[in-house]
DNA sequence: TCTGGGGTCCTACGGCTG
DNA sequence: TCTGCAGCCGTAGGACCC
């Protein structure tokens, strides 16, 4: 979602222009407030903060009442309290938000096969074969926003246009609670005067440097000589943006998504400098990774750690496995030797574990017990067979079974602000 | 004012290899 | 055997997204 308030907002009448368009973005608006307010109709009308009310935690979502003082997303939530001291500050709900947007995507995958989920509130459509079903696309995009308000109970907002890059712009234009069509005849039209920093995948620090080269629109984005752009930005970020800037975007509407890392990182409420409380915390984040891992049957071929310290200063150390695992201890011991071979030895604020390299588990393969259940089976088993054989005869058990079916994800989607 | 957690992609750089 | 070079690969860090 956008992080803007809603002013400058502009819409399309229904049945406006939609010619060559067929590529929808829906995103909805301030979804975990909405869900909070769906949820709890006092709330309605008041500034939300939603995010956790302790020290360290920045702002998940906002209402739009919030955000007119100022309130954003990722914001700490304490600066957000400063801003909007009335707000009602509403713990987020994960679990929660992940099954309205089941319910939200199903809404989708009712009108076109061809959704691609890009995050926990939005996603792209392709509609240009559901024409006979359904109409043209401005039609769908009135039928979808009607459908989520009324079956869901929140409000989206809908960009139709002709490519993937100006649909995502048009709803965020239109937001909140609005429809922007973008007829493909009138592209650079709606393109050329807006803000570089509008552009997906544009952030503060390529609007910085192009600003100090005189480059503030996708007009000028367009007219700029590629070197001029590639000193600013590199040559990936200024040939894409190049190609943005004049209304091309090949990418089509992707149903598939295979992840490339699974990672867990935490911030301590405190900073820690006690290395065995640090190892400890390492070796569970690596345990949450392997049970991940499993749950989707995937292995690692690289841990990752990443570590914070007290000043912000982060770091991160990587290193590839002899063999692909998805044992939570390995990758948990993985990441500790990683840690140990750090120099620095600051107070810690934030410890993170990262599988990387992933690939398919081999199926049927055989996999090291080493849940929380499976562990206390495993030292059962184990203390069984030392009784029987003698100690230091047997030091580790497997178990034979298709991988995978151990523990379940505990946050099977990464999903965290909107 | 003090910065979460989940990701992806890009760039720079150093080591290895032919 | 040594040196220089190009290309590849792995790693670290940063920018960006929601």
């Amino acid at each position: 979602m956008g992080r803007g308030d809603g002013s400058g907002r502009i819409v399309s009448p229904e049945g406006a222009d939609d010619a060559g368009t067929g590529i929808l973005h829906v995103d909805m608006d301030a979804f975990y407030a909405s869900v909070a307010v769906m949820d709890d109709p006092s709330l309605r009308g008041l500034p939300l903060i939603i995010g956790a009310p302790d020290g360290r935690s920045v702002v998940s979502s906002a209402s739009y009442e919030a955000r007119r003082y100022g309130v954003r997303s990722a914001m700490p939530v304490s600066q957000a309290v400063r801003l909007c001291p009335q707000a009602r500050i509403v713990p987020p709900d994960f679990t929660r938000y992940r099954a309205v947007s089941a319910q939200v995507m199903a809404v989708f995958e009712s009108v076109t096969p061809l959704v691609e989920q890009l995050s926990i509130d939005e996603a792209f459509l392709d509609v240009r074969g559901v024409r006979r079903l359904w109409g043209s696309p401005g039609e769908v995009a009135v039928l979808l926003r009607r459908r989520v308000r009324d079956e869901i109970g929140i409000s989206c907002s809908v960009g139709v246009a002709a490519t993937k890059h100006v649909a995502k712009m048009a709803s965020t234009a239109s937001k909140p609670d609005g429809m922007l069509i973008v007829p493909a005849a009138r592209t650079q039209e709606f393109l050329d005067p807006r803000p570089v920093g509008a552009m997906w995948g544009v952030g503060p620090k390529a609007v910085d440097a192009l600003a100090r080269r005189g480059i503030r629109l996708i007009r000028d984005v367009r007219m700029s000589p590629p070197e001029s752009l590639v000193r600013a930005v590199g040559p990936a970020l200024a040939q894409r943006m190049q190609q943005l800037a004049r209304g091309e975007d090949p990418r089509s509407v992707e149903t598939e998504r295979i992840e490339k890392s699974i990672g867990h990182e935490e911030t301590f409420e405190v900073d820690i400098d006690d290395l065995v409380v640090l190892r400890s915390e390492l070796l569970r984040l690596g345990d949450r990774v392997g049970a991940r891992l499993r749950a989707t049957g995937r292995q690692a071929g690289a841990v990752a750690i990443k570590i914070r310290f007290a000043d912000f200063a982060t770091i991160t150390r990587t290193a590839s496995l002899p063999e692909p695992t998805e044992v939570g201890q390995r990758i948990g011991e993985t990441a500790v030797s990683l840690f140990d071979g750090i120099d620095r030895r600051d107070p810690v604020r934030l410890v993170g574990v990262r599988a990387e390299k992933l690939r398919d588990s081999a199926g049927g393969g055989a996999t090291l017990w080493d849940d929380d259940e499976g562990l206390r089976r495993l030292e059962g088993t184990l203390d069984e067979a030392r009784a029987r054989f003698g100690a230091g005869t047997i030091t580790r058990a497997r178990h034979v079974g298709r991988s995978g079916g151990l523990a379940g994800a505990d946050q099977p989607r990464p999903f965290g602000r909107e």
